[in-house]
DNA sequence: CAGCATCCGTAACTTACATTACGGATATGT
DNA sequence: ACATATCCGTAATGTAAGTTACGGATGCTG
């Protein structure tokens, strides 16, 4: 099989997982109603992601890069930080309560291992925390922002940002947040953020 | 069974299903286990809680009764509000990240139904919530705070004092706060609220 | 084109667990 | 004290799932 076949394969593979997966959680995701959503083998499954954990952990690597890239996007701009934030923040809020991030959490949370919240906060918050840092460092320099420790500042953010969001997301008790809502939230903790640190 | 003997009884058998939530997780614990830590047989577990669910459903209950019951202590006393909020702030992060809210949280995640998460929420979050209302309400009426929305409000403090560390714990990323840094986060919290709405 | 690798669909194997059942021991109520 | 209910420890039953295996179809490479 060509590589470049194969990488279709398996991304498509990886969308009748992530199907799967939202549909009954991670208890009632088996390998073999991955293989059949995706009209593929156990066999190939096994042969190509080794077990269950690795098949998840691809999942969870693969989102994150996605997430990462988005908002890597958002950073190569000549905006000046604050309007950075603006576009940053509701995508942010959003791809972080979205179905698949929550599908992935409750993985994460099922996984008595520990090595899916381990590879979901490396790849996720631990890898999007350098990049608000440098946003705020820039704010900072243009005389926007006024902190001492940049990690204090970036949590603060992401405090008024998402707060408890997340987790009444992953218990059920919270619907996926329009993007209206988003961008309402986003703009209510900068106003705050600024009202505290401007 | 004397009533009060067998109330004893279940909290015992309560207590042995959360040595083995939290040393094993929702996904490795089974009844078998749990009747076996509590030196119980199956057949009074499935007698007693009817099944699984149920029996993960009067933990639930039980758990939000005795963080409620915490609280509502704090409320009954002739403090300010902000004193109140001083008590209350970090008993309130201690509680919902402790040991026992956290493996709570992972079976609602990991609990497809959504029942679980239903019973968490109206039992926590949404039990907590008019009692927060309450004091912030006693806050204004002296002249120390100032909001239009009191839900509102109490979600910012919420946000303030909480923030992701829920979603950081269920995911395993984040030990257990000590004691001191609930004091200083639940502190953090009212400066930066004061700050916003003062 | 032929030989080999790999994939699909399905089955097999092993293990685990939710739930029910059972014999004997213990507790309760009259 | 006796009869009955209930609990404990263990086994049985049925189902599901992780993983491996297999025959035939398909794809790839020389």
């Amino acid at each position: 099989m060509r590589e470049e076949k194969r990488s279709i394969r398996q991304q498509q593979i990886e969308a009748a997982a992530y199907e799967v997966l939202e549909a009954k959680g991670y208890g009632g995701t088996s390998m073999l109603g991955i293989a059949k959503q995706a009209r593929a083998s156990n066999e190939t499954l096994y042969n190509w992601f080794g077990d269950k954990q690795g098949l998840f952990q691809a999942l969870v690597a693969r989102n994150a890069a996605e997430v990462k890239s988005h908002l890597e996007a958002e950073l190569e701009t000549d905006h000046d930080a604050m309007s950075i934030l603006d576009t940053l923040g509701p995508k942010l809020l959003d791809l972080l309560t979205g179905d698949r991030a929550v599908a992935l959490n409750r993985a994460a949370a099922a996984d008595s291992s520990g090595e899916l919240g381990a590879t979901l906060s490396k790849a996720g918050r631990e890898a999007v925390f350098p990049l608000l840092e440098r946003v705020l460092l820039r704010a900072r320099n243009e005389g926007q922002l006024n902190f001492d420790e940049t990690g204090e500042a970036v949590g603060l953010y992401l405090d008024l940002l998402i707060g408890d969001l997340q987790i009444r997301r992953v218990i059920g008790r919270q619907p996926r947040p329009s993007r209206k809502f988003c961008k309402e939230r986003s703009a209510r903790a900068v106003r705050y953020f600024r009202q505290l640190l401007g």
